[in-house]
DNA sequence: GACAAAACTTGTCATTGACAAGATTGGATG
DNA sequence: CATCCAATCTTGTCAATGACAAGTTTTGTC
C-alpha cells in the first residue's frame, strides 16, 4: 500500500501531517488551533487527539522538529570547513539564518511560557541541537579546561541567541553608515569570545 | 474622595489594577485570560474591553509595565557606581536579576508570537529601556565611532539577552566543579567585549 | 475468519474573546 | 444647583475552541 494519496479511513501518516501543517499555520496563521490544524488536514476536529492529547502536544512537536531541523542545518554548516574556529562560525551563521527563516516556529523552540508540555521528543531534539554547537565548541581545544569550556559554550550560545533574537525582532542598532549587517556582529562577537 | 477602597460603580483605578492583576495571573496561572483577570478585578467579564479592546492589548499593556520597571531597575543599578565599565556590568546584572524575578512577563516582553499588539505604550517603554543600555554603552568612549558603538550596543544586549533566557530556561552548561556562577559568565562576557 | 487494538468520526460541554445594548456615574456647562 | 453627555461598567449573546465521551471503521494478528 502507498501511503501517498489513498483517501482512506485510516491516515496512515497523520502525527507528521499535523506537525507539517501546524509549522505552517504557525507561520502564517495570526491565530492557529488544533481544530485548524485538523481542517486543513481534512480530518475531522477530534482526530489529533489521538496524535496529541492536547495543543500543548502539538507544540512541543512542532519545536521539536524545529530543532531537528536546526540541527540538520547546523550539522550541513559544518562539514565543509577545514578549521574548527571557521565551523563554530558557520554554524552561527546557520543558526541565525534558521531563525530568520522560521521565526514562529525559533520564537517558540526557546520559550517556555508556550512550551507547556517538555515532551520527550522535545528534550531530546533540542539537547541534540545543543549537543551540536557544543562539540563545535570543544574542537577549538580538545584539552581546554572544564572552566574554560563552560565559559565559552555559555558566552557563545548567550551571543549567538541573543543576536538572532534582536534580529528576528528587528532591534538591531545601525547608527553607522553604510550600515554593518548581523553577520559582522556575529562574526566579530564570537571572534573575541573564541581568543 | 479617596481613590482607595470604594465600593463604587466607576473603579476609578481600573486600568492600573488590571494591568497589576495580569501581571499576576502570567506569572502564576497556567491559563490566564481576559475574564480571568476581570475576576480577580471583582468587575464584570465586560469591563476591561473599555481598556483594553483586546486580550493583546492587555498583554502589551502587561510588557510595557514591565520594561517601565526594568528601566526603573537599570536606572537604580548604574545610579551607585563610579567609572563607565562597572556602571554597565552593574545594570547587566539588574537585567540578569529581573529576568529572574519576573520570568513570564521578561519572555512576553521580548516575544513578539505574543505581543501581536504594537501598543503606542509598549513600543515607549521598550525603546526607553533600550536608551538606558545604549547611554550605558555610549558612556564607555563618548567619542566612539558609530561603528564602534554599534559593534558595541548589539553584542553587548546580545551576550546579555541570550545568557538572560539561558539562565531562565535552566540551560546554562555547567561541567566544572566548582560550578560557575551565571554572573561570572556575565562578567567576564561582557568584560571581552568591552576592550 | 474472528477479534482486539488503533485510528478516526460525531456529538457535546464549559470556557473564552468579542461585541451589542442598556444601566450608572462623574463632571462640565449653564 | 439642575441638566445633560460621555465615560465607565453590567448583562446578555454568539461563534470558536479545547477537551472529552461514545460510537464507527480499519488494521493487523492469532
Amino acid at each position: 500500500m502507498t501511503k501517498a494519496e489513498k483517501e482512506r479511513y485510516h491516515h496512515g501518516n497523520l502525527r507528521a501531517v499535523l506537525v507539517r501543517i501546524g509549522r505552517e499555520l504557525l507561520e502564517t496563521e495570526t491565530k492557529p488551533s488544533l481544530r485548524a490544524v485538523a481542517r486543513h488536514a481534512q480530518v475531522s476536529h477530534g482526530a489529533p487527539i489521538h496524535h496529541f492529547p492536547t495543543w500543548a502536544h502539538l507544540l512541543a512537536a512542532c519545536a521539536a522538529d524545529g530543532f531537528r531541523e536546526l540541527s540538520a542545518d547546523l550539522a550541513c554548516a559544518a562539514q565543509h570547513s577545514t578549521n574548527a574556529e571557521k565551523t563554530l562560525i558557520e554554524m552561527c551563521l546557520a543558526y541565525l539564518e534558521f531563525a530568520k527563516r522560521h521565526p514562529v516556529v525559533f520564537r517558540l523552540m526557546f520559550n517556555n511560557n508556550a512550551i507547556t508540555e517538555r515532551t520527550e521528543e522535545f528534550l531530546q531534539q533540542s539537547s541534540a541541537a545543543y549537543s551540536c554547537l557544543q562539540d563545535a565548541v570543544r574542537a577549538l581545544d580538545p584539552d581546554m579546561s572544564d572552566a574554560r569550556f563552560d565559559t565559552l559554550i555559555n558566552t557563545v550560545w548567550a551571543m549567538l541567541h541573543g543576536l538572532s533574537i534582536l534580529e528576528l525582532e528587528d532591534q538591531v542598532c545601525r547608527t553607522a553608515t553604510p550600515n554593518l549587517k548581523t553577520q559582522d556582529f556575529l562574526v566579530h562577537g564570537i571572534g573575541q569570545l573564541v581568543r
